[in-house]
DNA sequence: TTGTATCTACGAATTTTTTCGTACACCTTT
DNA sequence: AAAGGTGTACGAAAAAATTCGTAGATACAA
């Protein structure tokens, strides 16, 4: 595990989130997916991708003439510390401040609302 | 209200964050406080705030020699904007995702805990 | 009045992030 | 074999964010 989970940039992230939903992908799958939302030449995914295998954030195999790129941080770490660092300087420290305006703006199922009460009651009973 | 609450930077949000506990201040008390966490010499966040007030992001007045800055965008408002934006690249749009890992990773009192379960509970009955 | 401190203004250098053009290799089809 | 499509490599431009040096104004103390 990385003692640096290393703070990928905003465009970074959206290749790493490709990644962890669809597996290991070549460049042209990731920049045909982000194409869709985003404008971007095909050299600037395949670049990016470079940087960050060189930077350790992805590996790679060759795989005949193309490459297939695996992400080299987990989700939950990586999500752990922008998470960390989200709630520091946009909620100076108060993670309920956050989960307060999380949960009042954004569609939440019912049945995700009793996954967090149950969390909740965990953490409570626990202290 | 704004319609686009530009995004800060984090290096602006340091300075929103300060105006938002602090009030109106000075650059040098803006200065002074993030110096001792961060390193940047004075005149760094003096440009820094200019830009911010060309941008709207700040308002300003004169005091004598020297300028007091205001935050022009609210904390909740910010907060909002930015947390929506983060919602969706870190954790794919699912804000239940990001409230189980910031109640579970993070200090939370039981006076918060109890806050957010009434809240919960308002959200389940409106539904 | 001569320094010292403290301010703003502002151009510009630096650093970081993003973007893209071009070269070259390899396959497949004509 | 030539042409067209699809890859990677890589330098470098462009854009964005950050940093700082220097100049000039003003107050205040020695």
């Amino acid at each position: 595990m990385p003692s640096n989970p290393s703070k990928p940039t905003d465009s970074e992230l959206e290749i790493l989130s490709f990644l962890w939903q669809h597996g290991p992908s070549t460049v042209r799958q990731v920049h045909d997916f982000l194409a869709k939302t985003k404008e971007a030449g095909y050299t600037t995914t395949l670049k990016l991708m470079q940087i960050m295998q060189e930077k350790g954030l992805l590996s790679r195999t060759e795989e005949g003439r193309s490459h297939i790129y695996t992400a080299q941080v987990s989700e939950e770490e990586t999500q752990q510390s922008l998470l960390g660092r989200f709630v520091e300087t946009a909620f100076r420290g108060s993670a309920a401040q956050l989960v307060m305006q999380a949960l009042g703006t954004h569609q939440t199922s019912a049945e995700e609302l009793d996954e967090i009460r149950q969390l909740l009651d965990n953490l409570e009973n626990n202290r």
